[in-house]
DNA sequence: ATGGGTGCAAATCCTTTGCACTCGG
DNA sequence: CCGAGTGCAAAGGATTTGCACCCAT
């Protein structure tokens, strides 16, 4: 999902103001990692990014700080099942679900106004308040589709 | 959702059989506290329930054996971002989804063909051949909404 | 200055693995 | 009998935490 990586270390930046939080360097450096990936980083995908820019930043602030990207609702946290986290940034109201390939991990997104309405009203169905939700459809990716046409998920 | 524990036991019987895998006491005690579980239950619960019905199976054992189960298609695994798995039984054709309370953590099921059906074509409509999804709703159980009517998830 | 932030390494937590021993078929 | 299964304890991998030192405000 396409988002505004500038907009969002601004509101980073707001959001640190705001709560008396000093902007320090590294967390600067982890927030643009993240708000400026095209993909879902890892904890580690993320280190290595941020070393790569020149700045090293400790495994423990790189964890600490990606949670506080969580909290202030600019990034999300994903579990695809690889037994570690992934992180995406997330511009307000980007709802969006993804497909996670079996074969080659690629990630595929997708949104659809009337299955975010299906969802919340099943939730209501069965007495429950939704807050929000997740959604991983697992299976094969159009291009692995394309290099084994009967490419079986799992 | 509701399951034939001894049916499901009965189907592990012929599993264990068909793939000339001994049916160990071990495996047969463990394979029972997942079909007979009226929940999710972690691989610790399920220590704890092999342990009271006299049975001391070990740790490694218990992995093993509930991995065995998600191969046979008899139990399926779950990550409700509690840093470790659960595992619930699996009859043939039972899909469902989850809401998971954030308040306490009791998980409510649900399931609609509806709602199935516009999963699979919106992951083909991104030119992805789903095999399976995970829906998982957080937000607020009917208990806790009357317990506290301001109840926000997270 | 000064309270929170940071790095490092040790500690946790869940899960997996190596290996000698045991058992189901 | 015999190869696969089991238990134990050690190993692993991701994430968290304790603590002395450092830096934004």
């Amino acid at each position: 999902m396409k988002v505004d990586g500038a907009k969002l270390l601004e509101e980073f930046r707001r959001y640190l103001g705001d709560h008396n939080l000093p902007a320090t360097h590294q967390r600067l450096a982890v927030a643009e990692a993240v708000f400026f990936a095209g993909e879902h980083l890892s904890a580690e995908d993320v280190g290595r990014r941020v070393a790569k820019r020149g700045v090293a930043v400790g495994t423990a602030t790189i964890y600490r700080t990606l949670d506080l990207l969580v909290r202030a609702g600019l990034a999300k946290e994903h579990e695809f099942g690889e037994g570690f986290k992934r992180y995406e940034p997330l511009a307000a109201g980007q709802v969006h679900e993804h497909c996670i390939c079996s074969s080659c991990g690629r990630v595929t997104e997708f949104s659809n106004d009337r299955l975010e309405r299906m969802i919340a009203l099943l939730a209501e169905e069965v007495e429950f308040r939704p807050d929000h939700h997740r959604l991983e459809i697992y299976g094969v990716c159009r291009s692995c589709q394309q290099l084994n046409p009967l490419a079986r998920a799992r």
